[in-house]
DNA sequence: GCAAGGTC
């Protein structure tokens, strides 16, 4: 039998397919798929299976001296055991082994990977490898036609990357983490790949922290020939005799201003027209596609998210590529003919198939492994995909139909006029061919409307205005740009370099959209270049790559590269030794000044934001536990500190991050007052005794009520109430609870709920019982039941106390008329 | 509970 190992499920799928002519059957191993056929069998690995670790003697971080890691010895253990398991059952059947992992370096440590496992269980049979740059039927054959031999060194190579990347990120973020005593969750990660994109970001904040604005003044002139009126703007020329716009001198400024003021007319001194050609985008690696989805406002991660089920679904080609030009196999007009006649799609593929020839564009890296990102021909119905899926989908189809697409032609209009010895000029532009831009509607195609108006004409100026402008600092980079520049500086792949920020935020090195540094991350990134400079820069990463090629090459060995590294990580550590107090303390603190809001109006030491044990945020004082001070945070989201502060308490305000639910909650003591707690009814029954916790009837941001512990968050104690009217806390003590009955006022009967703890005993009785009494009336189900909850009437009693219009209002899909119906049969 | 790289 012969094994044939593919780098990912869906390869071995297709190869499958390809191989045998489509009469492969699939049975499953473990959980993985397997494909058979005439005495051949076909499995896909996830990726890598095994990954590199130290001996598990190492695995205590408080035991071990970070520096130990530099010499420790490193072991490979299986991350994907059922795959590990399924590949030995299959090789021990195996008279023939073929390794057909991605055709680039990585994979080939991935085939390594595999090879090993197979010599564990068979020293004998005989491994091969092959190589083919897109699944497809000709480079599938012809790879298997002439089968190669596993390339040690190049996997040899990817192996020393694994071994530095752990060893100098394992020492270093454990060397770091113990200083500043973060340990568990809340670790410091240093990097070669995170920490300089980090710096990236710091260095930015640190320009926009240094950046002093310059005052400048601006001319624009309303002008007009005839009825035409256009917009012209004041320039003259620096001393490099370059055209400049912006006025450094306010006298200057305004003596120009004056001049104009007084004229009514320009005179046109030169006219200047030519064409330009706009040439279509290049096929779309990951890169470029992360970047024109974040256009549409996807994220880098949803973006790739979206692309990935695209991809699993088979619409569009696999989406972690480097590749921008279109293999030799794709043939662009039988493409297109796929799109013919589709609803929506379908009159672009039409209106590019006239053409004579068809020319996809290119771009500059061409690449072994996968194709650009292109559809598959394969289109989903609209009702197949979700809206957002469908418009990612749609701007793959466009972008390949702009890759075939033609030239656009633009004309440019520059008119410049001349007033005393001042200089106005107008730069129009116009849309001649709309080229591309007819099948790729993403791009900009604004026109700017300046008249035809030839030398010497006279234009008239309408209305003058001096704009006072001050210059900006730069603006921080958006995720896709960060991911552009990250592969400008060679850093990360096409598969990481979106992961890699979404790390930055976990760590809580940058936060908000755009990201923004944290304290700790300019505190890490200053100690990494105080000591470790090395892992900051992409230098790292530019001599990592050039020893690969060494090891790839058979010029040096995985040791030579693997020891130097060493050396050079236990230099920094000799420097690093006595500087750990001092590193930890700058991280500590610059820790707190990322959680502070300002003072604790009860002790004037620092409020700050924290965690409960149970996850859940609230705001505590630092001079915990002489002050006891907290204020709560509402339950849904992470805290972002803003700049902005409360006038009344010198407290930042808070905005709680919850995806789309993110809402700003303002200054926390300002909510709390506001919100405040209502009478206490008695002890805790879960901490009264040891603690002296009280229930209170509380009021929450979302308006929903409940009995809760006035120990909040450290007691997570809580009864329901009903959402809806007032609640009266009577004399009538509940003789097992020890809490007063509590009587409820809405609409005409008042509901006496008695006791808030047998109240709840009883409803969780009921429940468990019958699921809900609700269900009893007519035509209800467990969805309504579900919905009427959620608008707070959990029982036959809620519904019969409760208002029908409100409830209508609030319940999708429940009329006020079959509430009244329902309250008449109960 | 460290990295970065595959994959989902």
């Amino acid at each position: 039998m012969e094994l044939i190992i593919t780098e990912k499920d869906n390869a071995a799928r297709r190869i499958a397919d390809i191989l045998s002519g489509g009469t492969y059957d699939s049975s499953r191993e473990n959980g993985v798929n397997v494909y058979e056929w005439g005495g051949k069998r076909c499995v896909g690995l996830s990726g890598h299976v095994v990954g590199v670790d130290f001996p598990s003697e190492y695995s205590d971080w408080r035991d071990v001296e970070p520096v130990e890691l530099i010499d420790a010895s490193i072991e490979k253990t299986a991350t994907k055991e059922n795959i590990v398991a399924t590949l030995r059952i299959l090789s021990r059947k195996a008279t023939r082994v073929t390794i057909a992992t991605d055709y680039d370096r990585e994979g080939e440590l991935i085939g390594k990977e595999a090879y090993d496992i197979v010599r564990e269980v068979d020293e004998e049979v005989p491994i091969h490898r092959v190589r083919f740059s897109s699944i497809t039927e000709n480079e599938v054959q012809d790879a298997f036609d002439e089968p190669d031999e596993l390339d040690f060194d190049l996997a040899a190579a990817g192996e020393a990357r694994q071994i530095i990347d752990l060893v100098w990120g394992a020492a270093l973020t454990r060397f770091l983490s113990l200083s500043a005593g973060q340990l568990g969750n809340d670790f410091i990660s240093v990097g070669r790949v995170q920490s300089p994109t980090l710096k990236l970001m710091v260095d930015r904040e640190r320009e926009i922290e240094a950046f002093d604005p310059e005052d400048y003044w601006e001319l624009v002139a309303d002008v007009a020939k005839g009825e035409e009126a256009f917009e012209a703007q004041y320039f003259y020329r620096d001393e490099d005799g370059n055209e400049a716009e912006r006025v450094w001198e306010e006298a200057v400024a305004e003596d120009v201003f004056e001049t104009l003021s007084q004229r009514d007319t320009a005179t046109v001194v030169d006219v200047n027209r030519r064409t330009r050609t706009d040439s279509p985008p290049a096929p779309f690696n990951t890169t470029q596609f992360i970047r024109a989805a974040s256009a549409l406002g996807y994220s880098a991660k949803r973006a790739m998210s979206i692309a990935e089920d695209l991809y699993t679904a088979g619409y569009i080609t696999y989406p972690r590529t480097d590749n921008t030009v279109y293999p030799d196999d794709l043939d662009p007009e039988e493409l297109l003919d796929d799109f013919v006649g589709h609803p929506t799609l379908g009159e672009s593929a039409e209106s590019l198939l006239e053409a004579d020839e068809i020319e996809p564009t290119e771009g500059d890296e061409e690449t072994t492994d996968h194709p650009p990102i292109h559809p598959t021909g394969e289109i989903p119905s609209r009702g197949d995909v979700s809206d957002d899926e469908w418009e990612v989908f749609e701007l793959v189809v466009r972008r390949f139909y702009a890759t075939v697409a033609e030239a656009a032609i633009w004309e440019h209009l520059k008119v410049v006029a001349e007033v005393a010895a001042h200089r106005l000029k107008a730069n129009g532009k116009r849309l001649d061919k709309a080229g591309y831009h007819d099948v790729y509607p993403y791009f900009s195609t604004t026109e700017n409307y300046v008249p035809d108006v030839s030398e010497g004409e006279e234009i008239t100026i309408t209305d003058v205005e001096l704009e006072d402008k001050q210059t900006q600092p730069p603006r921080r980079y958006g995720q896709s740009r960060l991911i552009e520049t990250m592969e400008d500086m060679g850093i990360g792949t096409k598969s990481t370099r979106h992961e890699t920020i979404q790390k930055l935020y976990d760590r809580g090195y940058i936060e908000s959209d755009p990201p923004r540094p944290t304290k700790l991350a300019m505190a890490v990134v200053e100690a990494a270049e105080n000591y470790a400079d090395r892992v900051v820069s992409e230098d790292m990463t530019a001599q990592l790559e050039q020893d690969m090629d060494a090891i790839a090459s058979g010029e040096a060995g995985l040791e030579d590269v693997t020891d130097e590294s060493r050396e050079m990580l236990a230099e920094i550590f000799a420097n690093l030794a006595d500087s750990r107090d001092e590193i930890g303390d700058h991280l500590r603190k610059s820790l707190k000044d990322d959680k502070r809001l300002g003072p604790c109006p009860e002790c004037g030491e620092d409020l700050l934001v924290r965690r409960s044990r149970h996850g859940s945020y609230f705001i505590g004082c630092d001079g915990y536990p002489d002050c006891e001070n907290t204020l709560p945070l509402p339950s849904t989201g992470k805290p972002l500190i803003l700049d902005e502060e409360c006038a009344d308490h010198g407290l930042n305000e808070v905005k709680m991050l919850a995806g789309r639910q993110t809402f700003v909650h303002g200054c926390p003591l300002c909510k709390a007052e506001d919100a405040g707690e209502g009478p206490v009814l008695g002890d805790c029954p879960e901490c009264g005794d040891e603690h002296g916790g009280e229930l209170a009837v509380k009021t929450l941001q979302s308006g929903s009520r409940l009995v809760g512990c006035t120990r909040y968050p450290d007691c997570e104690y809580s009864l329901p109430l009903p959402r809806r009217g007032e609640i009266e806390v009577t004399e009538e003590y509940c003789g097992e609870h020890d809490l007063p009955e509590l009587v409820i006022h809405s609409g005409d009967e008042p509901w006496e709920l008695g006791c808030p703890i047998c109240n709840y005993q009883e409803f969780q009785a009921r429940e468990s019982e019958s699921g809900s009494d609700l269900e009893s009336l007519d035509g209800v189900g467990a969805k309504t039941v579900e919905k009427l909850a959620a608008a707070g009437i959990e029982s036959l009693d809620d519904l019969t106390d409760a208002d029908p219009d409100s409830i209508a209002e609030d319940v999708d899909g429940v009329s006020a008329d079959r509430i009244r119906n329902w309250q008449a049969s109960a």
